[in-house]
DNA sequence: AGCTGATCATAT
DNA sequence: ATATGATCAGCT
């Protein structure tokens, strides 16, 4: 790398700051700076475009079960947005746990990730190459009390499901803003999971998405001057 | 066009 | 295999 990567930031105000920084600018120029090269083939490179934003952030939590910004506790989300700047795709929050208790909302892997973000909105049409797309501008965010509602609604009701009916009964269509895909290398990748009656079963790993049409609100509500906690 | 199920890369 | 980062691809 020709750049060194930038520290962790001390407060949000500063990592808000530096966010806000990349904005109009594009991934090539900053991949650029971290002595990269954009990806040619960006259906490959699934990953790439968030890996490259916490670098340029001074994430220091990647691959860890952490919030990316440790120290100030905000989690970092790109987000792919189209040419009209709605949000191109649903967004992963974190796996979906098969063994274990239910345990309650607020001690969830989906509340606690959720709990502080940092959107970082980018150009994301297929056809643009990754070197030319540009990033929009960033925002943090805590869900609302109309938002958290929704959220823990469809957390509870899902996670009801699969204590009840079992997670293979579970699909992408239940949830109004959160719902549960498939989240794996392919789909012969089998965990275990305890079905219903107790017994012990092989299933695909899942994870928790926030649906494109919840992330779409989040962003219309900032431009109609929404004001947020 | 939107959505669901499947998939790709990397680190531990 | 599990977790991180996500988008692809095909069907409705």
């Amino acid at each position: 790398m020709a750049g060194a990567r930038p520290s962790a930031p001390a407060s949000e105000s500063e990592l808000l700051a530096r966010a806000q920084g990349l904005a109009g600018r594009t991934l090539g120029r900053i991949a650029a700076e971290a002595g990269l090269e954009a990806p040619a083939d960006q259906k490959r490179m699934k990953g790439w475009v968030g890996e490259i934003i916490e670098w340029c952030l001074g994430a220091d939590a990647a691959a860890l079960p952490e919030p990316d910004f440790r120290a100030i506790g905000v989690e970092l989300k790109t987000l792919p947005v189209n040419s009209l700047g709605r949000p191109a795709e649903s967004t992963y929050v974190c796996v979906v746990p098969l063994t274990g208790e239910l345990g309650e909302w607020k001690r969830s892997n989906v509340y606690r990730k959720l709990a502080r973000v940092l959107w970082v909105p980018v150009e994301a049409d297929r056809g643009l190459p990754l070197r030319h797309r540009r990033i929009g501008n960033a925002f943090l965010w805590s869900p609302d009390v109309d938002e958290e509602q929704a959220l823990r609604t469809d957390w509870e009701e899902l996670t009801e499901m699969i204590a009840r009916d079992g997670l293979d009964r579970v699909s992408a269509r239940h949830g109004r803003c959160l719902q549960i895909r498939p989240k794996a290398a392919h789909a012969r990748v089998l965990t275990r999971h305890a079905s219903p009656d107790g017994a012990s079963i092989q299933t695909n790993p899942r994870g928790f998405y926030l649906r494109a049409k919840f992330t779409g609100e989040i962003l219309a509500a900032l431009h109609a001057g929404g004001v947020r906690p």
